[in-house]
DNA sequence: GCAAAAGTGTTCCCGTTACACCCATGT
DNA sequence: ACATGGGTGTAACGGGAACACTTTTGC
């Protein structure tokens, strides 16, 4: 019944899954889901699913995320689509990987009826066995993109509330780039952008008070069309 | 028989396209196919096709260039897979596109019989209309890529044959970028890497000889390994 | 001997880095 | 009053940008 390796496919499927970067506890972890059945059944995978008839596969995500794992996304690109044969022991599968980041949250994940439970993984502590399929891939091309978008791209903010603090901020760029960050320079940098409006300033747990600041999205945009290039 | 928007796909179709630059009367240029049958027929369209059972999509691209085009790769990316509802008229179709590099030739497209005829295009003159499918938009993507990765992966390097001269790079960066750079500071970075050895000098039609180099793969292979970054 | 193309070296400047001190508050 | 976290300014350094001249050959 396998076809031939010079055949056309004959039975195959395409679906989203998603790699979901969230900053909690100052740290970047990443969700990922229990399968409940087989194949792969107790091994950790990415959410993801079918793509519906009417909408894109970035539509796809996002429902996905919204409904079954109840996380509001902030950001959301394609990443890569993997679809090499056998990495479905059951028939051919593409998988439309994306990249999400979802705002701060403490909040513990929620999971559908086809997974045994849902976690939160710290980046630098994944788990090193049991991933279903080719997951454990997707979640290293994903951090890769992370790293490598997070100096020319303002993502870091994406993963913040809409107020921020510089702080914060700040140590999103040091655990995701695995360095501390001249805190001088760093602020320097971020404020020459003309993109941080201050907002309110409120009591910090011990010493002087917090700036907050929000992000001139629109500006940005506007900038960007523009050609600049936003750097840190 | 069209489904609704929120039913599981029941039809579908997975295959690979492929943006194809190469260097060419000191410009660069993209491989487009006229296609022969409707859907689009007489549009102008990437080169594709359905992916084989046992081949990852990388390699069916990689077999359709050279099996069907006629064209020797030198460096192949995946780019972006486009699959909105809507961009094939006849049922979803889900494209793998990718991003292909050939080596400088000055050999005219060879194509097979699904299309008219073959032709390659100036990036700074492509078709203003008659494109089949969103086959536009990946070009356009392709282009965003190309320009890019330019500075940061040396992948100019492969739109050269083995041997080339500074001049010659130096050309292939102008052209992508739209704007000369300095000729002195060019060779200085460029020399600076110590990834160009030096193999012989040849007549230059007019002038002083040029000095060809060999880019010496393998020690950029290592360096990388190593978190050595490419930039010029 | 001159035009055309290849090749090299130096200066200047700005942006990045490195670094030390003051401020405001809670305890 | 002091410890803790928040915030700022400056000097040194280095890499990139700007720039002019020499060399070699074909005609």
């Amino acid at each position: 019944m396998s076809s031939d390796a010079s055949e056309e496919l004959s039975t195959y499927v395409v679906s989203v899954d998603c790699v979901i970067f969230g900053y909690m506890h100052n740290a970047i972890m990443v969700a990922l889901l229990m399968r409940a059945e087989e194949p792969f059944a107790d091994c950790w995978a990415l959410p993801g699913g079918p793509i519906l008839a009417g909408e894109s596969p970035e539509q796809a995500c996002l429902r996905k995320l919204e409904e079954d794992i109840g996380l509001k996304v902030e950001y959301l690109e394609q990443l890569y689509t993997f679809g090499a044969p056998g990495r479905d022991p059951r028939k051919r599968a593409f998988s439309i990987s994306h990249f999400a980041l979802i705002e701060d949250t403490e909040r513990p994940l929620i999971w559908g009826q086809d997974s045994r439970t849902a976690q939160w993984f710290h980046i630098d502590k994944l788990p090193s066995s049991d991933w279903a399929f080719d997951h454990e891939n997707i979640v290293q091309k994903a951090l890769q993109r992370l790293r490598g978008k997070l100096s020319y791209e303002p993502i870091g903010l994406s993963l913040l509330p809409e107020e921020f603090s510089l702080p914060e901020l700040k140590n999103i760029y040091d655990v995701i780039l695995g360095k501390e960050l001249d805190r001088r320079n760093f602020y320097k940098k971020i404020k020459a952008t003309g993109l941080l409006l201050p907002t309110q300033t409120i009591p910090s747990t011990r010493g002087k008070p917090t700036q907050l600041y929000r992000f001139d999205r629109k500006r940005y945009a506007q900038l960007k069309e523009e050609g600049f290039a936003f750097e840190i």
